[in-house]
DNA sequence: TTAGGGTTAG
């Protein structure tokens, strides 16, 4: 195998200009090494790229992939696709390198039928049996809600890889198909820590944190040193689960193991501990921490509203915009939520209203939501009403549902009785409308009523499902059924 | 001749 030479930073204007010259531009070969040391030394210098690319008069299907691939290292999938046009029209032969680029740039911007023509054209060329090419159309179909599709090519090939397995199992997951996605995990020849990862953060992402713990136990038994996401992905699920001595391992495994912590597992930390109902070690995490980025300052924002610390959230979030970090959509959620926890209404109001005015963020459905249910839980019906009337957006059966239960907190009836009904109509099948509106008539002593919803929920065979709590004593998660 | 795959939390 030949290796490519490799030009340094300093030297390539230089050579470049000398490869001009002399003609050896016209050299593919030479022209390649030229770009790909471009390229080595600062890989997102598409522009530059480009132009060197515009520079050599005979374009080879590598100088090719070498562009297409910086691209979507910079992120920027619609210029790859609109390179490969051009790779077309100069009779330049795509070969197995330029496929799995492709179907990563058409994953990223969601075109199926482009891809369905790749997938033809790839066929046409005989690459569909390269591993490579195979576990990205697997991908590809796969992050397309196309989990049959990924099946079919899975099923092509006899002896798929590990990339191809994990491939498939994650379309599983994104469908929601946690099950299959097991089976396929538990059926793979060989796994390696990107599958772990498939597959545990598939678990927690489809509220199913203990199948993750389970799952990460059984994979530290085998030896493997977990990555930085499964780690994340385990401090998720430890915050869900309330499994503070869970998260607390996983904080010092990274301390033990030296691994430097990046801005998004101190922010996975803040949350695990807030989460856990340990304010005082997410505060200890987030003082600790130097570069605080907008994630980190939302979580421990989120964090002290979670505990009813409305005042202190307040506090944090002008310390945050003193130390010139801009807030984002979340940090007005988190704050919008500390508020409502606390019982300050009137900050509440004021932090609406400063969103789009001083921070130029217009309220999204979650900021109306939050707000409506800051309002409606502290008694102000009509309020919330009117914001619900003036909202740009279709409200929520969400805001609905918060709605009606402030109804029955301060018994307006009339109101109360129209929601519900409302509710029943929209999801009639489920059961916590029915349970509400019953108890709201109730509770003004319309028992006649409350039967009747009652009776209308047993006749469409609507049942309710006990809810589950969960908490952990002495490092076991116990649930209780209500 | 050089290069291309699957996972990624809050």
């Amino acid at each position: 195998m030949m290796k490519p030479i490799l030009f340094s930073k300093s030297h390539l204007p230089l050579v470049h200009a000398r490869f001009i010259i002399s003609g050896q531009i016209h050299d593919p070969f030479l022209a390649g090494n030229l770009l790909e040391s471009l390229l080595r030394s600062a890989p997102i210098a598409h522009s530059a790229a480009r132009a060197f690319v515009s520079s050599f008069p005979r374009r080879s299907a590598f100088i090719y992939n070498t562009l297409l691939h910086a691209y979507l290292i910079d992120n920027l999938p619609s210029r790859a696709l609109h390179l490969f046009d051009e790779m077309l029209h100069c009779n330049a032969v795509p070969n197995k390198h330029t496929f799995p680029l492709l179907l990563k740039a058409l994953a990223q911007t969601r075109q199926l039928h482009c891809g369905v023509s790749l997938h033809s054209m790839i066929i046409k060329l005989g690459f569909s049996s390269d591993q490579f090419v195979h576990a990205s159309l697997i991908h590809f179909y796969g992050s397309l809600g196309r989990v049959l599709d990924a099946r079919r090519v899975f099923n092509e090939n006899s002896g798929s890889g590990v990339s191809a397995f994990t491939a498939l199992l994650s379309g599983y997951v994104k469908s929601g198909n946690l099950s299959s996605a097991r089976e396929v995990f538990d059926g793979m020849p060989e796994r390696n820590l990107v599958s772990w990862s498939a597959m545990i953060s598939g678990y927690v992402q489809f509220g199913a944190p203990g199948e993750a713990l389970v799952l990460f136990w059984e994979m530290m038994g085998m030896n493997l040193r977990p990555t930085y996401s499964i780690l994340a992905s385990i401090l998720v699920a430890a915050a869900e689960l309330g499994a503070l001595p869970e998260g607390k391992w996983v904080h010092g495994f990274l301390e033990r193991s030296r691994m430097r912590l990046s801005s998004n597992l101190k922010t996975s930390l803040v949350h695990m501990y807030a989460k856990c109902g340990d304010l005082t070690s997410a505060k200890q995490t987030f003082e600790r921490s130097r570069d605080r980025n907008v994630d980190l300052w939302n979580a421990m924002i989120g964090g002290l509203g979670l505990h009813g610390r409305g005042r202190e959230a307040s506090v944090l979030f002008s310390d945050m915009v003193a130390d010139g970090i801009w807030p984002d959509d979340m940090t007005f959620v988190c704050l919008l939520s500390a508020y409502s926890h606390s019982g300050m209404v009137s900050d509440g109001r004021e932090c609406f209203e400063s969103m789009s005015r001083v921070y130029k963020i217009e309220p999204k459905e979650e900021h109306y939501s939050c707000m409506i249910d800051l309002l409606g839980r502290f008694g102000f019906l009509m309020e919330a009403i009117h914001l619900i009337e003036i909202m740009p957006m279709r409200p929520s059966d969400g805001i609905w549902g918060s709605l009606f239960t402030s109804c029955g907190t301060y018994g307006d009836i009339v109101l109360g009785e129209a929601l519900g009904k409302h509710l029943i109509e929209m999801e009639p099948y489920e059961p916590g409308c029915y349970v509400r509106l019953a108890n709201l008539y109730a509770s003004s002593g319309r028992w006649k009523d409350a039967l009747s919803v009652r009776a209308a929920m047993k006749s469409r065979g609507v049942e309710l499902e006990p809810g589950c709590s969960l908490i952990e004593v002495d490092g076991v998660v116990h649930d209780f059924l209500l």
